[in-house]
DNA sequence: ATTATAATACTTGTATACAAGTATACTTGA
DNA sequence: TCAAGTATACTTGTATACAAGTATTATAAT
C-alpha cells in the first residue's frame, strides 16, 4: 500500500531534504498530532512500503525520532511514545531552562544587533497572522527563539535546542494551525509576549524576560491543553476527511 | 589498510554493541583524546576501509557523532570539531544546569532509595581506585550522576543527559586514566566531593549540592586543564608506542 | 602562461541482498 | 486438551550496488 495522502508537514520546508528527513518529519507530525497513537509499534518494512522508499531512509528516520524521544527503538519494532501533557510540560521546562541560561549570557554582551533581528522576525510574524498563514507564523516563532539561543554562542546549549527543535516545531505548527481556526485572538497575545521578550533583551531586564517567557508558555501550555486534547481527538477525523483529495508531494 | 591497533574504548563495554556503535565509540575516543585532530576531514569510505566494515555502520557512527557535536557533517566529508577548552566548559555548564534542575525536583520527593543507591556506587568507586581501575572508576562516576538524573524522572532532561553522556564518558575516561598515572591523589578529592553530594541529596541542602558540584567541576575543569593539554600532546606518542602490541577486539 | 572545458575520482543518498536472531503459529506426541 | 518442539515469518544489522551530484585534475585552446 503506497503513500498518497496529504502530508501534515509543510512540503516547502523539505525542498532540499533527504527521503529520510521527509519520513522523519512526516512521522513526527503524525505522532505528535495523535494520528499515530502512543503505544503503536512501527515496523521498518511496513513503513518502507507505506512511504514507498527503501529501509535505509526509514532506519534513518527512526533513529532521528528515537533521539527526539518520541519513539523507543526496541528489539522488535519501534514503540511510539508520543507527546502527552507530561512531555509537553517537560519540553517547556527545558526551554525555560535553556532560555534563562541564554539570557544570563546575553545581559553581558551587546544585544543591539540581536534586538534588530528579533524585531524583523516579529514583523514577519505579524504579516503571517495578517495573511492567516499559520505555518509561516510557526516558522518565524521557532526562528525567534532560535535566534536568541544562537546569540549566546554556546554550542552545547545549541545542541540541546537542536534536539528539541523538531518536536517543538511540530507541536507549535499543529497548535498554531488549530488556533487559526478556533482561537484567532490568541495571536495578539503571542505577539504581545514576544514584544515583551524583545524589550527584556533590549533593557536586559531579567524579570521581564522570565515574565514574558512564562506568560508565553502558560499561554501555550495551560490554556491550550483542552484545545490540544480536542485537536488530538479531531485529528483522525480531519485526516480522514482529507483522505480523498489525494496529492503527493 | 585494515584496523589492528589497540582500541582506546574499553572493549568489554561493547559486548552487545553493533558495529556502528563500536566505530562511534572508538572514533569518539580518538577525537576527544586529540589523536584525530580538530579540523580533520573524515571520509566514509576511508573509515570503512580502516575499520574493516561497510559504509552502513560508518554512516550510523557519523550520524551519532554529529548529534554529539564533535563532528560536523558537510557536503564532502565529516569535519572534526573535537573538544577544546571552550567545549569542555560548555559541557560542564550544561551539567550544572541540568543537575541543578534535577536537584530542585529531588528536594520535593523521597530520596532515601536514591541515597542508598548512590552510596553503593560510591563504594564501587572506592574499590575501583583501590585496584587502580580507571575505566571502572569512570564508569561508576558517570553512573553516579546518571542515577541522580534518572531519579528526577524527567524524560527530556534525561534526553539531554543521553546526548551529553557519550562525550562526557570519553572525556572522563581519558582524564581518569591520566590521573591514575600522574595525579593519583586527585581521586581522594573526587570521592570527597561525591560524599558531599550524597550528603546534599540526603539533607536536601541546595547550597551544599551546588558547592560539591562546583568543586567537582573546578577540579576536573580548572586544575586538569594543563594536564589535559599535555595529555593531548602525549596521546599521539602513546598511541604510536602501543602500535606494535597489536591486538584486535 | 592562462583560461575553458572535459575527464576522473570521490561524495552522498538510496535500494537491495543476505545472514543471524527472535517471536509466532503450527504441528505432533502424549 | 495441553506441552514440547519445529517451522515459518518477521526482525535487525551489515554488505554491496548504483545513481546523481560535486570537487579535482588534466587537457586543450588561446
Amino acid at each position: 500500500m503506497a503513500e498518497s495522502r496529504k502530508s501534515l508537514y509543510p512540503s516547502k520546508w523539505l525542498s532540499k531534504a533527504s527521503a529520510g528527513d521527509r519520513v522523519a518529519c512526516e512521522l513526527r507530525m503524525r505522532i505528535i498530532s495523535g494520528e499515530i497513537e502512543s503505544g503503536s509499534i512501527l515496523s521498518e518494512n511496513k513503513l518502507a512500503a507505506d512511504f514507498d522508499v527503501s529501509r535505509s531512509p526509514i532506519r534513518e528516520a527512526l533513529k532521528i525520532l528515537a533521539s527526539e524521544n518520541i519513539i523507543r527503538l526496541e528489539r522488535m519494532g519501534a514503540v511510539v511514545i508520543g507527546l502527552s501533557e507530561k512531555e509537553i510540560e517537560e519540553i517547556y521546562d527545558v526551554r525555560l531552562l535553556i532560555e534563562s541560561f541564554v539570557f544570563e549570557r546575553l545581559v553581558r554582551i551587546d544585544t543591539n544587533e540581536l534586538v534588530m533581528e528579533l524585531c524583523k522576525i516579529l514583523e514577519m510574524m505579524k504579516v503571517s497572522i495578517k495573511y492567516k498563514d499559520a505555518d509561516e507564523f510557526s516558522y518565524q516563532d521557532v526562528l525567534f527563539h532560535e535566534t536568541i539561543i544562537r546569540a549566546a554562542n554556546h554550542s552545547y546549549i545549541l545542541m540541546i535546542w537542536n534536539n528539541l527543535k523538531p518536536v517543538m516545531e511540530s507541536f507549535i505548527l499543529l497548535s498554531m494551525r488549530m488556533r487559526l481556526e478556533e482561537k484567532y485572538e490568541d495571536f495578539a497575545r503571542i505577539i504581545k509576549n514576544h514584544e515583551l521578550y524583545i524589550e527584556a533583551v533590549k533593557t536586559k531586564n531579567r524579570d521581564l524576560m522570565i515574565k514574558s517567557l512564562h506568560e508565553n508558555f502558560d499561554d501555550v501550555q495551560g490554556k491550550v491543553e483542552d484545545l490540544w486534547m480536542s485537536q488530538q481527538m479531531l485529528s483522525k477525523g480531519v485526516i480522514q476527511q482529507d483522505e480523498h483529495d489525494e496529492q503527493d508531494d
